[in-house]
DNA sequence: ATGGTCACG
DNA sequence: ACGTACGTGACCATT
């Protein structure tokens, strides 16, 4: 028999700093719970326990104060974020059926000690699962501690303290009566730390051959009298240091066997606290978990009938596509009717008269367009409503949506699909989401941006963006040819083959091998990033060729070899856009990314002769000029950022002029290079630290940099403190058009994440406003394309710049008409300008 | 699955 | 004393 025994508090406080904050739509914090679970379960499965006891400590003071880490005697207690956790997180163990152990004036580690020994003595074997290194004295033959630290989880058996410490475990806690540890107020002996006391303990064992011997025991003079001197304080720190083991607690290991008494209470639990990923990975019901007893709550049930049509004036329906053919899961009173009929689906889709609320809208207008119809009376998209309440999500799914609004799934008796039971929520769900919509003021930003954007987002993906098959392959010829030479060039100055695209082998190669110098480490051995190599390629050849291996190989595996596996039939690349993925509000490619395809290299830049318009057409490139700097002068309504923008100066060389105190014709390349800098650091958030490593300055020059720049942009240095204040305040950060980002990093206690919080907030207003007007922009100019009967199409979208395919004849109004859509797609205090060019190809057409 | 690297705005 | 600019996605090696 196996038990297992979790240091509750310890593994908390563990998992609380480990992950990253996460809350409920409410505002209760989770991230802690999340953690703790996900570590039990892994725990759990390396150990493979029969029976788990999971000891608190009890709130109740102790006179001493010893404790976990993060519970220093001499600080304050836990932070609001993870008391708030506690409570919730018993509650979810004992719904899963864990037995929770507690002990009056004794701490969780006296738990452990107890139990431990307590399987020590019936020849158990016992995993004790602590962050605690106080722990391992409790180490035996029979009780392994999984000590859970950053980075990984170690087991100590006796033969691993060897290793690490050189006594046996007991002996750990001879060692702590001498060095002390000041966080429990355990004094131990003045003036001997870790090291000495390791010392003494592996040559004496304990403070009693100490002591005993005192006058004659070979050690330094020094040393004699410190031990001496604080002998009574040894002996009490030993006591103290010294975990219990034999405190009131139940002992009889059959109460800690783990029964999950009632499933779907657990699971409705996890789902009101939004811990989705759990209830998946749990899989609470086909668990073979000892003893689980299913019990049978009374469900509504729900059967699923196929139907040949519907006659209904509002529809709540999710569809399912295969293939070509199409499928409605229609939300019918107590039943989910399924409709096949392509002839009559089509008709309900296009029917004015019927309201339409669905999860997921952009495959339905990618359907209708190949169709040759409209969706209309589309009332609302359940699932761009949930990315714009929860954009931080990592997925979505319209069973976690009705669960976490509080609905309960009916079952389903003739299906096991889950969705259906989702699907009949939909028509109360929806009401629920949409209010909620409306009270955080995002309703227009959903009606009027998101939804009409699927619409638009569904045709880029059907048109596609040719492109020039050979050209790619005859590129991607040329680059790997070049890459052989390379390989052999490099691997003649290193002596041997090796793989250089393993970090790890490069590195060992170049600063092993060759005796390069070293700069960063990374957690698995030499940094070898461009940043590192940069700096050493003008004096070794070889890195020089390391790195031109680099951008060929990126540019064939990534661009060529990558591009030509996904050119469809019809000679186009079909990019899948999606709208619910970025925490900003930007949208994103996948499969392939073509808002990463190279520019900034000439070589790279090649890549763009071969995105190419279809016969008879052009591409039409238009940008926003400074978008986002433009923003910020909005935002902030900073005079003299605005005053630049209105009389149409070179911003950057502005900036050059203020931060460095100059006339604009004395303002360098250099200095208006780096006030650039400075600008897009003002965007990001801004610290000397990094300013200075980008522009290669001192750090105190940086910071001088950013104090000169905020003293004459004074409305940028007060708007961004407002930016913070409000976010905080709020629990998120906004854009012009009322899109949020929730920041429970703000309100942490870890300077470090809070740091971030801070950045991220102040970068949100700017980004995500830059990203809901291009959105605009696009619907716009899709609606004046199909307004004026126009056969141009937009097929791209490079968060500043729309790229659209037309005819040869419609080259110039379509210039006219989408730098124009662009450039009013919303009024701000200062101009907000784009620029179009037009080319055969994107190479041609990129300004 | 994760980390390192590098492509873009 | 800490770790360091915002937002993404793909590929490769390694676990």
């Amino acid at each position: 028999m196996t038990i297992l025994v979790i240091d509750g508090n310890s593994i908390l406080n563990r998992a609380f700093y480990g992950i990253r904050p996460l809350t409920t739509k409410s505002g209760q914090p989770t991230n802690a719970i999340y953690g703790f679970i996900a570590m039990l379960e892994k725990i759990k499965s390396e150990t493979q326990p029969d029976r788990v006891a999971i000891a608190f400590d009890l709130k109740t003071p102790t006179f001493r104060h010893k404790a976990y880490e993060g519970y220093k005697c001499n600080r304050k207690g836990m932070p609001e974020e993870l008391a708030a956790q506690l409570e919730p997180l018993k509650k979810l163990l004992k719904l899963l059926g864990y037995t929770l152990v507690t002990c009056e004036g004794y701490e969780a580690d006296d738990i452990l000690g107890t139990l431990s020994a307590a399987a020590d003595e019936s020849g158990v074997k016992c995993f004790l699962a602590t962050g605690d290194r106080d722990s391992l004295q409790l180490v035996s033959e029979n009780t392994t501690v999984d000590l859970a630290t950053n980075k990984e989880n170690i087991f100590y058996t006796p033969d691993k303290i060897f290793e690490d410490y050189g006594v046996k475990p007991k002996e750990l806690i001879e060692i702590k009566a001498i060095q002390g540890d000041s966080s429990d107020c355990i004094p131990g002996v003045t003036g001997i730390g870790p090291k000495g006391a390791m010392e003494l303990i592996q040559r004496f064992s304990n403070l009693d051959n100490i002591y005993e011997n005192i006058e004659t025991i070979d050690i330094k003079e020094g040393m004699r009298k410190k031990l001496i001197a604080s002998k009574d304080n040894a002996y009490m720190s030993r006591m103290l240091g010294e975990i219990k083991r034999d405190i009131p607690i139940d002992t009889d290991f059959d109460s800690y066997r783990v029964v999950c008494k009632d499933p779907d209470e657990a699971l409705r639990y996890m789902g009101s606290l939004e811990l989705f990923k759990l209830m998946d990975k749990l899989d609470l019901k086909n668990s073979g978990d000892s003893g689980n007893i299913p019990k049978e709550t009374e469900k509504k049930k729900i059967s699923v009938e196929t139907v040949n049509n519907i006659s209904t004036k509002e529809l709540y329906f999710v569809a399912e596509f295969d293939e070509n053919d199409i499928s409605l899961a229609i939300s019918s009173g107590d039943r989910i009717c399924i409709l096949k009929d392509k002839a009559k689906i089509d008709k309900i889709l296009a029917d004015e008269n019927i309201e339409k609320f669905t999860f997921d809208s952009k495959p339905l207008f990618a359907y209708a367009d190949k169709s040759g119809f409209e969706i209309k009376n589309l009332k609302t998209d359940l699932l761009l409503a949930a990315y714009l309440l929860q954009p931080s999500a990592s997925s979505y799914s319209l069973d976690r949506l009705a669960v976490s609004y509080g609905f309960a799934l009916p079952e389903i008796n003739n299906s096991d699909k889950e969705l259906y039971a989702a699907v009949y929520t939909m028509p109360e769900l929806a009401k629920k989401i949409l209010l909620d919509i409306n009270e955080k003021g995002m309703t227009s930003l959903l009606d009027d941006i998101e939804i009409p954007l699927a619409n638009v987002l569904a045709k880029m993906e059907n048109i596609g963006f040719s492109v020039d098959r050979e050209g790619i392959q005859n590129y991607g010829e040329i680059l790997g040819g070049q890459i052989k030479n390379l390989e052999q060039e490099i691997y003649s100055q290193v002596g041997h083959e090796f793989n250089i695209n393993s970090p790890k082998q490069l590195g060992v190669a170049l600063f092993e091998e060759l005796g390069l110098p070293a700069k960063k480490k990374t957690k698995s051995g030499y940094s070898t990033n461009a940043e590192v190599l940069e700096g050493l390629r003008y004096n070794y050849p070889v890195v020089d060729m390391v790195l031109n291996y680099r951008a060929l190989t990126k540019l064939k595996s990534t661009y060529c070899d990558g591009l030509l596996k996904v050119i469809a039939d019809d000679g186009r690349i079909h990019s899948n856009f999606n709208q619910t993925e970025t925490r900003t509000g930007r949208i994103s490619s996948t499969e392939p990314n073509l808002q990463n395809i190279p520019v900034r290299t000439e070589l790279g830049r090649e890549m763009r002769k071969f995105f190419i318009a279809k016969e008879g057409c052009v591409l039409i490139d238009a940008d926003y000029s400074q978008i986002e700097l433009r923003v910020l002068a909005h935002l902030s309504d900073d005079k003299n950022m605005i005053n630049a923008f209105r009389n149409n100066d070179d911003i950057h060389a502005i900036t050059a002029s203020q931060v460095f105190n100059m006339p604009l014709d004395m303002v360098t390349p250099q200095m208006r290079s780096r006030a650039k800098a400075v600008n897009f650091g003002i965007v990001y958030g801004i610290g000397a630290f990094s300013l200075a490593k980008d522009i290669n300055v001192t750090n105190k020059e940086a910071a001088s940099y950013i104090k000169s720049y905020l003293a004459h942009y004074s409305g940028i240095d007060s708007y961004m403190k407002n930016v913070v204040e409000q976010a905080r305040e709020r629990g998120y950060s906004i854009t012009m058009f009322g899109r949020r980002r929730y920041l429970p990093e703000l309100n942490t206690g870890n300077h470090v994440t809070r740091a971030f919080g801070e950045r991220v907030a102040r970068n949100m207003p700017i980004q995500g406003t830059a990203a809901d007007i291009i959105k605009i922009a696009m619907i716009n100019v899709d609606n004046r394309i199909k307004s004026e009967r126009l056969h141009a199409r937009l097929i791209l979208q490079v968060h500043d710049e729309l790229i659209v395919e037309a005819p040869f004849d419609e080259s110039m109004r379509v210039a006219m008409l989408v730098q124009e859509e662009m450039e009013k797609a919303v009024s701000l205090n200062v101009p907000l300008v784009a620029e179009a060019s037009v080319g055969k190809t994107w190479y041609d057409a990129k300004g």
